[in-house]
DNA sequence: ATCTAGCAGATTGTATGCAAGATTGGAGAT
DNA sequence: ATCTCCAATCTTGCATACAATCTGCTAGAT
């Protein structure tokens, strides 16, 4: 046993790698909004010089996730709930377009696996399985993003799902499961029927959780704290 | 005089300077789909070293502005029709609720606002000055944009309709003009009117040029080419 | 003549050194 | 005791050096 040992990763990682790995660890909250993320720590843990770091810490600073303000390195970039609900108003647009072009195009084995998702959402509503709900929850709404077959839509809301992830598991409640099983049938209802008013209007109302005159409200409590 | 002849730009280039340059020319066709973006050569025309030419064109690439293979480079990024189309259905969308939120939101200024660019499209059209509409025709959606009180869904679009900005000039042909201005007042007779259906339905329909079957029948026609 | 292998040049990816700006802690003054 | 100012330390931003990979050309074989 003459060689090195090596880490449990590859030899070595790339400032590609870093983006992924920083990723998960905000979307899984290991790093929470408003911590710090200094070069000179990340450089040592990931075992690379800190070139690749500062590459991958700008990456996810266009892409939204950390803030970078200059000479002052980086943080998880800290949402405000006016700043949420402006996403969530435009996810919810993107779910509602995807309805939309579903209604036109899906396929039907596609339309057969979102069946399915949702009977599965049933299935952890009925034993109160918050995660499991949640996450078929999400495959059901995966599946009419690739329905939609709108490569740029796709990959446009999964990156603002990800900056919402954190945030979103909470807003999902107990009670709200069966509202959204039942609401998920009548669009999937739409889709089929190819409707796609119909469809993408329903998926807007589904999705758009602070819909109505609520965001409204809540914009113009908060709109001196934006920064 | 003994000091140094400086530069007219500022005496030293930053990374974020030059994204912003970058941006200029790939926006103004200066740098063209498919150029290739020698990282030395900016490096020398900047008078920068490598480094912060490096950031730059990472950032411009996480947003979408030029493609980064490992070990070859960076390139303006040439966009397929398909990806167009996908484009286009998103920006309709963004629009379409801007105008929704306007017509809860938009202030008594803005909408004098948004009539007197609608207007001055009027004055362009009937001399045919397609430059000009085109411009007053940006700031008129620019207005509906500001008075949706939507940071995030403004800066979003922005970054969609630079990505488009190249390809769009070409589809504003001059009979279009006195279409769009009539289609124009009547969003904005919904905005005023409060009618935020109605007004993003209209929108929608104005923006998505290639709306309804159009975009399936070229998606399909290209679907083998998006790699 | 064409196809393949291998070498030379060029270009990108990473590491490190150095300068400029920011943060923090303490000493002195009020 | 608190506030202010200054300096030491740390962190980021940029430059340069080195390593790894790719590209393109040439030479040789079939």
């Amino acid at each position: 046993m003459s060689e090195v040992v090596q880490d449990e990763r590859e030899t070595r990682l790339s400032a590609d790698n870093l983006v992924r790995l920083l990723e998960d660890d905000i979307l899984n909250s290991v790093l929470k909004p408003g911590d710090r993320l200094d070069e000179q720590s990340l450089a040592r843990r990931f075992e690379v010089s800190r070139t690749p770091v500062r590459e991958a810490l700008r990456h996810l600073a266009s892409s939204g996730l950390v803030d970078i303000r200059k000479n002052q390195g980086a943080t998880v970039r800290r949402l405000t709930t006016a700043e949420l609900i402006e996403m969530f108003q435009v996810m919810a647009e993107y779910e509602g377009l995807s309805a939309r072009l579903s209604a036109r195009r899906m396929s039907r084995d596609e339309i057969a696996e979102m069946r399915q998702w949702n009977e599965e959402c049933q299935a952890h509503a009925g034993k109160e399985d918050l995660d499991r709900f949640y996450e078929a929850n999400n495959l059901f709404h995966d599946t009419i993003f690739r329905g939609a077959r709108n490569v740029f839509l796709q990959e446009e809301s999964r990156k603002l799902r990800n900056r919402l992830h954190v945030y979103r598991r909470h807003i999902t409640s107990p009670r709200k499961m069966a509202k959204s099983i039942a609401e998920h049938s009548r669009i999937a209802d739409a889709i089929v029927a190819g409707d796609e008013d119909l469809a993408h209007a329903l998926m807007r109302q589904h999705v758009d959780l602070l819909a109505g005159t609520a965001a409204d409200v809540l914009l113009a409590l908060e709109s001196d704290s934006i920064g």
